[in-house]
DNA sequence: ACTTAAAGCGAACATCGTTCTTCGAAGGAA
DNA sequence: TTCCTTCGAAGAACGATGTTCGCTTTAAGT
């Protein structure tokens, strides 16, 4: 029985955690759930990966390699930036609640440090004071982030009720928006006034809305720079 | 033997795990960890809460208590929402790591309802468009979490080192920012050369210097408001 | 061919959230 | 007072988790 041997390595396991990650989640993703996968034991993959965040860290700079980064023109700097922001929201998203990870670490993957770089370029090309465009890189990867993960954790309650999608969304928020038009009008008169406009604006337009807002402020700190931002819309 | 029956209940055991969550962090907080500061077993909580989340989601809001919120002056109103959104986050850096709870949470607690509310009341005195106000008070939330988020994820770290939070602080960044200065230059150019730049501002100052900038992104799409922001420092 | 270093892997440990089940005491009704 | 109902307290256990220990098996080096 010449069973193949070595058939584990590190780049397997990640190719595996993410196809899990994809398919069933984050909660799902567990050491023996991946050994199981790949038909073995839990014990086998501590022979590759440090411990379990380590894996994570890996999936994680793993799934940035999607992320495309354009060389910088410096009239489109804030343009530039935008699209690099919408990239990274359409690619986090893509593989479900994998944010979680980012948050709260600093790229330090080839993947992360490759898109850092190119914000940093991209910045520096326009105009922004390097200072600025340090903390500036630190603050669209929080909010990135934290957005995705946000989108993550109502996916992740969907799954869990196992209904689909769209009736989920619906009737999630329908109990949402009836919670507080019953709160008491004498004690939140303006929130249940406003009921309609916390609600509508759904995730992809919350995220453009937050991105404009940090864009524009960073354009009105810039010389030169249009103060209106990079979109006049609404 | 008159020993006083019904010594648990909701609030004693809101409070106890708060006080935990001060004192060990939110991965000491568990059932077992509160039952035994209350002398009894984990099972004996369920009585009086749901799971585990429905505590954490007490906890939570318990913590935001302590968060003012000031009567709408329409003149200062964006000088307001500055600074509830620095007392929630000193609120919130003073509880540890309990931002995680509040990252994808929408406020339904009383004393999250009542920020909402005092949120909206002042950006409709400042004549804030209600659709933008409405995404507002979610965009500044989720700002706020994710930062004391990430914030107490560095405070975890620390706890769980042993060692003296400023000493771990310099060593931390101290070999982040080795990490980064042993990049090769060729594939990182920019990012090598403003190292500096990258890794001075601590905490609050990164806080402040993204508040601001979705403050004056704010402000620059709402007529009549002054384009330059609340500060302008820098 | 023999040695050696390392991967594979079953079993186990210490946790965790949660549930089942039993016990006991408070409170109302007769 | 006495009985009965109700519900909180709590022990034990279930199924999971990440991780480690120790043994076996294989590939590579001399």
């Amino acid at each position: 029985m010449n069973a193949p041997r070595a058939v584990l390595n590190r780049d397997l396991i990640v190719a595996t955690s993410l196809r899990i990650l994809g398919a069933e989640g984050l909660d799902a993703l567990s050491m023996r759930r991946v050994a199981q996968e790949l038909g073995t034991g839990p014990a086998s993959l501590y022979a590759h990966v440090e411990n379990k965040k380590e894996l994570l860290d890996l999936i994680y700079d793993e799934a940035l390699a999607e992320v495309r980064v354009p060389e910088p023109e410096p009239e489109r700097w804030l343009e530039q930036l935008r699209e690099m922001a919408l990239d990274a929201f359409r690619v986090l998203s893509a593989h479900a609640d994998i944010a979680k990870i980012g948050l709260g670490n600093l790229p330090t993957g080839p993947n992360g440090l490759r898109i850092a770089e190119a914000q940093m370029a991209i910045m520096l090309a326009g105009g922004v004071p390097p200072k600025f465009a340090g903390i500036m890189i630190d603050r669209l990867g929080l909010y990135i982030c934290s957005d995705v993960y946000e989108d993550s954790l109502h996916l992740s309650r969907q799954r869990d009720s196992g209904k689909e999608l769209g009736s989920f969304m619906e009737e999630f928020f329908g109990q949402i928006e009836g919670f507080y038009r019953s709160l008491p009008v004498d004690r939140f008169p303006t929130l249940v006034a406003q009921v309609d406009n916390l609600m509508d604006a759904d995730g992809i337009e919350r995220f453009e809305f937050g991105l404009d807002l940090i864009l524009r402020g960073l354009a009105s700190r810039v010389e030169g720079a249009d103060p209106a931002g990079p979109t006049t819309k609404g």
